[in-house]
DNA sequence: ATTTGAATTGTTATAACATAACGAGACGTG
DNA sequence: CACGTCTCGTTATGTTATAACAATTCAAAT
């Protein structure tokens, strides 16, 4: 596979840019590392990245950063992983619902208007008043599947 | 809230006891503990309840425990809250689907079928084969919100 | 009955993930 | 400068989960 992965995260970095002074280096830092890939992080992993460029972070430091960009909506959290991945659409805001494929790693995101309202009556139906979603897919993405191994 | 709580295990027992010989001692007191709430717990809450029993286990026994009942459709494992709770239909083979309250903790699952053919078809167009599902949409329950906390 | 092999459970240790608590520095405001 | 707030560093600990191996059980097969 070949994208063109600097235009792909171009629209997160704006987006982040345009937050203010609220994101600093290091909280910027987090979120090139996150952003440089469309597989789920783990928060160690994270970690020992940043240590790579010199300093010697502790867990609290990349969790605080995390904690701050996902209440941005730059990053989401995948629970099914205990992992993060970056937001690639994060100018309009939107609940964490993903695909992931077990082969290839990828996550991406569902955008899918009758999914949102399939959902949104399921939860009208029950009374709920939904304030966070965790809706995680995991299965093999057609590439993995027709190549039996990620796609070039 | 008042409700038949015995009535209410029945299915989930009995589907339990028609898988066979398979159903130890041990599984079978894993599974009566995490039936007898709504509500999801964790293995280490698991553990404590079962060491009031009598004996000392230690974590890799509520986990064996615990992979066997959700590989049977018993238990289903929510992944927001690293917390296990219990199949009340497991006669059905289904994905793990759930509203949560974060009022009353209460874990219902979700029977939709508008969903469910939202899901397929969202995976379709995607041209993912799901094989797993975390969906947990987390909210406060029709109970919680007009009584400012859990229904009597 | 004894052997044998598979499945289950016990036990010890450790890995992986996450947060509490406190202090030091940066930074703008009055 | 004095103040409060926000950010980040640092140490320690809490929480969740698994690896690895030993002991036990139990039911076939000989
Ligand atoms: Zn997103
Ligand atoms: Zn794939
Ligand atoms: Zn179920
Ligand atoms: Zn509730």
């Amino acid at each position: 596979m070949s994208h063109d992965h600097a235009a792909c995260m171009a629209p997160s970095l704006k987006a982040a840019e345009n937050l203010g002074a609220k994101l600093t280096p290091l909280r910027r830092r987090v979120l090139e590392i996150v952003l440089a890939g469309h597989t789920p992080m783990g928060a160690y992993d994270v970690l020992a990245t940043l240590a790579r460029d010199g300093g010697k972070p502790a867990p609290p430091t990349v969790y605080r950063a995390l904690d701050f960009l996902q209440a941005q909506g730059l990053v989401h959290r995948i629970d099914s992983r205990n992992a993060f991945v970056a937001c690639f659409a994060p100018e309009r805001s939107h609940q964490s619902r993903f695909f992931l494929c077990r082969a290839c790693g990828r996550a991406s995101e569902i955008e899918d208007a009758a999914l949102d309202a399939a959902l949104a009556a399921a939860a009208k139906r029950a009374g709920l008043t939904v304030e966070r979603e965790t809706i995680e897919i995991t299965g093999v993405c057609a590439e993995c599947a027709s190549s039996h191994g990620p796609a070039a």
